[in-house]
DNA sequence: ATTAAATGAGACAATATTGTCTTATACTGC
DNA sequence: GCAGTATAAGACAATATTGTCTCATTTAAT
């Protein structure tokens, strides 16, 4: 019988608590965080030695729980707008994580690498969506990954807050983005920008 | 003649350099700003005797910028298509200065009041929004608020990044803006989501 | 040119944070 | 129960940052 590798749920803990605690305070103390993480400074030395460590296995962590959750929901989908739809639902849970990566602090080139792997999956499903109508094509492919971003960020926000039902959230995010990003059923909106500014 | 009180303009030149830095780096040290600043780390104690006088004085000055720009923008305009047209064009090559006030690091509840009264500015243009039906109505005003926020940031992101030009950022979140806000004209999008999402 | 004010550079102490180490204690598997 | 391991707590040195101070130099006003 091997003797089982189990992963120390502290470690989790800690990652955990270094997540919250970052997403909104960039330059917190490790003290801060081990408090957080109900755990001794000292233990969270043991499992991270340096505070870089620490960063490196929480970009690692969100990398993978992002990218599992993305595979899981559009695994095998066609559709691309089904495709969206299916990724915002299980991606907006874990906004503070996908946000967390957009946080370049991190200088290992094989996490970078990962991460703009998932902005190119990104990136290839607004391609997608443009050949199928739903995005229009005068839209810069950059400006609806941010928007998809922005969106995913806004939602979380959002349920975090305690604003908005996760659903809710989650259902105002794909309206959102789909009819803003779609061909204007008034082309006046195309015009008056000119007209008003300038 | 009465003698002129100019402000020095190393005292500006600290705080363009202090957003600068502390935008995408919240934990910098005053060395690190003074350097880009081009002063001494003394003189810029001289003019902000702590760190937290700094963070005050950017604050400050951002509400200030931001203030004077909207009003100068919608001064007199009545629509408020015309108006939220005018004020993203005026405050999206402020995206910077706008976006620092939303990180929560200051506790001065005055700075905080006019943050405040900025953001109420803001949900009373949506609420007219929504009454000349440029808004759909089942749009939560504060979701409305978020996403004006997030625009704003979204496109002067890209200026700043080189991706776009001033103009075409500007018409890109009105554009996205006012179609991803409207009541979409493919009912559709309302259902599929129930459909596609457990 | 002379004077007053502001600056840059650097020394300095105070403080905060980091990373290491030791020790007593709690927990685990057997 | 017993041995081995992980932990909390705290001491500790090393480092980074902050805020103060001094002094020589520059700048501005007159």
């Amino acid at each position: 019988m091997t003797k089982k590798v189990m992963r120390p749920p502290m470690r989790e803990a800690i990652i955990d608590a270094a997540i919250e605690i970052f997403t909104n305070k960039p330059g917190a103390s490790l003290e801060e965080i081990a408090i957080r993480a109900g755990v001794g400074r000292a233990s969270l030395h043991r499992h991270f030695s340096t505070r870089q460590d620490l960063l490196v296995a929480i970009t690692e962590q969100c990398l993978f729980e992002t990218e599992a959750a993305v595979d899981a929901a559009t695994g095998g989908v066609e559709s691309a707008r089904v495709k969206l739809l299916r990724m915002l639902a299980a991606i907006i849970p874990l906004g503070d994580r996908y946000h967390f990566l957009s946080l370049e602090w991190i200088s290992n080139t094989t996490l970078q690498a990962r991460y703009e792997l998932q902005l190119k999956w990104v990136a290839d499903l607004v391609e997608q969506l443009k050949q199928e109508r739903i995005v229009a094509n005068d839209i810069p492919t950059n400006w609806a990954v941010a928007n998809i971003d922005a969106q995913i960020w806004l939602a979380w926000s959002e349920v975090a807050s305690g604003n908005l039902a996760a659903t809710h959230a989650a259902k105002l995010a794909y309206r959102t983005l789909l009819t803003g990003l779609s061909q204007p059923n008034k082309e006046t909106i195309q015009h008056e920008f000119d007209d008003f500014i300038s």
